[in-house]
DNA sequence: TTAATATATAACTAAATTATTATATAGTTA
DNA sequence: TAACTATATAATAATTTAGTTATATATTAA
């Protein structure tokens, strides 16, 4: 049944529909980067961000590895990448459309 | 500001992210339906597709018009498709590689 | 103008998501 | 072993999202 793509395809969008999860995808883009890189660099709380990290690392979109003390995580599938620049060119369209509207 | 970006992109995604208006942009992808085809094709209560069609549109993604008493919906930027198969491929990777680590 | 039809909205409840604070765990160093 | 560091988890409260039922609106037809 196609029920259950929609639904898989959901989850996967769900667990990247966030602002916080964006952004740490973002900082993925350059390869992988430890947790202590990755919090201060957003100016967010460690746990908040340990929590979205845990989520995308559970939708499967990034892994983990452990270094001494330190977690560094990267990207699976850098098509996440892609998804996310046509999510930009899409945005850009938007703004075109309604440029013209008010012309 | 990235955050904004990042923001816009969160908004995009979260629209989408959910079965039933997943299922709605697939109805859409043969081209435009009037809702009196797109809710009896998918089960649901009617007013409840209405709400996620409005939410869709609120979005940017789809736009409607009107034709005597029916509302015809339509996707506003065929990439959105683009998206939903990006994911459908990340999601094969996924099995792919679940596969190898099961061997 | 009244009735009928297609769609949208409102009100409500239930469920899911998020941020925060406190605490736990795992690994390292003294 | 004890103290320290990096990260994860738990508990909670606040907010958002979703589905349902009832109702409103807009258009057409009688």
């Amino acid at each position: 049944m196609d029920n259950e793509l929609f639904s898989m395809q959901a989850d996967i969008c769900k667990a990247i529909a966030h602002p916080t999860r964006i952004q740490i995808l973002h900082l993925l883009r350059g390869g992988e980067r430890c947790v202590c890189e990755i919090f201060p660099a957003m100016e967010m709380e460690q746990p908040n961000v340990s929590r979205h990290l845990a989520l995308l690392k559970k939708a499967g979109i990034i892994s983990s590895r452990k270094e001494g003390l330190k977690v560094i995580y990267r990207v699976n599938d850098r098509r996440v990448f892609e998804l996310l620049d046509l999510i930009t060119a899409m945005l850009k369209e938007q703004i075109e459309t309604r440029k013209k509207i008010l012309t």
